[in-house]
DNA sequence: AACCTATACCTCGATGATCGAGGCGTCAAG
DNA sequence: CTTGACGCCTCGATCATCGAGGTATAGGTT
């Protein structure tokens, strides 16, 4: 039974951290939820809409798939962070979701909480490249 | 078995995204093993110091327990990001990690996904506050 | 007619990240 | 000799997401 050595120490595989999609993965799982309430701060959207919003509107680097989105809106409806209504276009029935006052609240919430963490981000890159700029004086 | 309502549609309950700790929670989840490359890139330490590290450089936005932070330095020593060194101090013996040639790598990767990200996130704010400021004006 | 693609919504099992509670041991102060 | 800070670790539970799959209608092509 012997594993590979990066296996061997915690029993499960250790994912590529060089590998951007990595991080875009993580990235994603955070922040999914963040920016379907983004769109639809813009403007009420149906399901499917709002995969292709988010998608644009990240430009990639967050699209959540469709399997994400469809839970979500149904939970954000169920907690009275969206409201729906039924549309028909050319014969078709869509739900399209629109933000409520007490959803409106939430992003804010979102927002701010986000905004925080971007600062931790960017502060953390400029730290880094203090480090190497010391580096290249000193070393 | 009537439940509330609001679990009646997805059956589970709905975290509350009014409130920020629901927010910084899934911030913490995705940003935990970033930032614990963050504070190594600074300068070598032991697992203990990291968790203190992080909270502190963070300003306890991310603060991720000794529970999330031990597995993910033996991970990332395992996957050759860090390396360890004993270190005697008192009598005690500690783990030292530093960041490897190939953590720094991934730490730059990190870095630039996050900061395509966090573009994102502004963007979306400054579209709010766009949308806020028309509905002033025209309603 | 049969077929395909885009639209539109949904479900389910699997995976992975983190928590929090717990355990284990040392050292120093009271 | 107990308490608290240090220091490392494990395990079960929870939650977010994926991706593959299912269902159905509209419109177009062959």
């Amino acid at each position: 039974m012997t594993k590979a050595k990066s296996e061997a120490a915690t029993g499960r595989r250790i994912p590529d951290y060089s590998d951007p999609s990595y991080w875009r993965g993580t990235i994603k799982m955070s922040l999914s939820k963040f920016f379907v309430l983004s769109v639809l701060h813009r403007k009420p959207m149906h399901g499917y809409e709002v995969v292709q919003a988010v998608e644009k509107s990240t430009n990639g680097c967050c699209s959540p798939s469709e399997g994400t989105v469809y839970p979500v809106l149904n939970e954000f409806e169920a907690g009275g962070y969206l409201a729906s209504t039924n549309e028909v276009v050319q014969g078709r029935s869509r739900k399209v979701y629109a933000l409520t006052e007490k959803g409106r609240d939430a992003f804010q919430v979102a927002v701010d909480a986000w905004l925080e963490a971007t600062d931790c981000i960017v502060e953390s890159r400029r730290m880094a490249a203090g480090a190497v700029k010391r580096e290249e004086r000193e070393g």
